[in-house]
DNA sequence: CGTGAAAGTAAGTAACTACTTGCATTCAGA
DNA sequence: TCTGAATGCAAGTAGTTACTTACTTTCACG
């Protein structure tokens, strides 16, 4: 791997956990294993490290896709939910500290919501799509559901280490319970896509019925 | 007000805005309008002058709180979520911080979840009253619902500014528009509680039938 | 008027930070 | 073997930061 790469990645680890300010060029450099004075080489400036940092990042967004034509609603929504809240809880960090920078360095948040804000929109067509086949309520406020929706991903990966008892446990289950809540919420229903009201709906019961 | 009120206001303003590192003893002494010495005689050092911050603020918190017996839940959920939302838009800034300086600073995170942590037990237990009535879905997933319903205050709180499209237009219609997706998430239902599923339950509708 | 506590002023210290300079080392390719 | 680019190393600069010391001013209260 080449000097530069190196230091973006450690430039990445080392923002993550001390943010922009405690990030010094000589912990990225030691991190890096690099002499400091190469950081200053590559980049001209700690100001232009971290600008290339974000559009490294940016660029290597692997966002997961729900399909063209829904089959089981609540299967392909919380592998797409499971795949999203990984990434999101993998980058929490950066994410957290990005979001407490946002005064003083505001185009890094809004990086950090690029992947996120294309997820709500994937999630929203495909609702869509549920409700144009007749399988979704067509006066559900779908809007504001994957707000929440999407506002739960952001919660779960960012503060379940802070309060890990007000989210659903065990997190690995987390996805397909969120799932399950939304798709009551937007009335989702017909075979295999929704659990009735007044039945079991929890994971484990939802995934039975669905086999 | 004395002295050491104005430094403690003058730490907030100035945290909320360029965080711990970023916050320093000479701008808060600006801020506050003293000179940078009376910090240190009345505090000791930085650190123990916002841990004395933090204090005032947590001893400082007005948590709306719900009805012992529902009446209107829709109402009444949403007059509590509007009072919370408030505030915690209030308090954006400085539960960003707080959040961004989890690794280095996890007492600040900590003390500002104290509050929406209370509010989601209040909001749970209310909705257990709702069940116990016969007015909410008995094998809802209410945690879950709960817990979704905070990450949407807490995501609506702090990333509205980032991406106001993100989130229910306008702003005041938010709450409203919540709480509808959060109680048909949780089944709730009865006299003028709940929107049936295939009704109109935009936010307007829903008050309308209320009234 | 006298006193004492609270506040301001001026100056300084030691550590740290981003960034620079000048020079030595390594090493692949001609 | 020579060359040149990439890198390391040692030292330094100018600015900032938390915090201290020593002294003066202000002012309510007896």
């Amino acid at each position: 791997m080449d000097t530069r790469e190196r230091i973006l990645q450690a430039a990445a680890r080392v923002y993550a956990q001390h943010g922009f300010r405690g990030a010094t060029t000589r912990l990225i450099a030691i991190e890096a294993g690099v002499n400091e004075v190469s950081l200053f080489r590559t980049f001209g400036s700690k100001a232009a490290l971290f600008e290339a940092m974000m559009q490294s990042h940016a660029s290597s967004l692997p966002v997961p896709e729900l399909p063209d034509i829904p089959g089981d609603a609540h299967t392909e929504i919380t592998a797409w939910c499971a795949a999203l809240l990984a990434h999101m809880r993998q980058w929490r960090s950066i994410i957290r500290k990005s979001f407490g920078e946002l005064e003083e360095r505001p185009e890094a948040a809004v990086v950090m919501c690029e992947g996120p804000n294309c997820a709500a929109a994937a999630l929203a067509a495909y609702v869509a799509r549920l409700q144009a086949a007749g399988r979704a309520d067509e006066t559900a406020d779908v809007a504001t559901a994957v707000s929440m929706f999407m506002s739960s991903m952001f919660g779960d990966a960012i503060s379940r280490d802070v309060l890990p008892h007000a989210f659903p446990q065990p997190e690995e289950a987390a996805p397909a319970k969120y799932v399950n809540v939304f798709l009551r919420a937007v009335g989702a229903f017909g075979a295999g896509d929704v659990v009735p009201l007044r039945t079991a709906d929890t994971a484990d019961a939802r995934r039975a019925a669905a086999q």
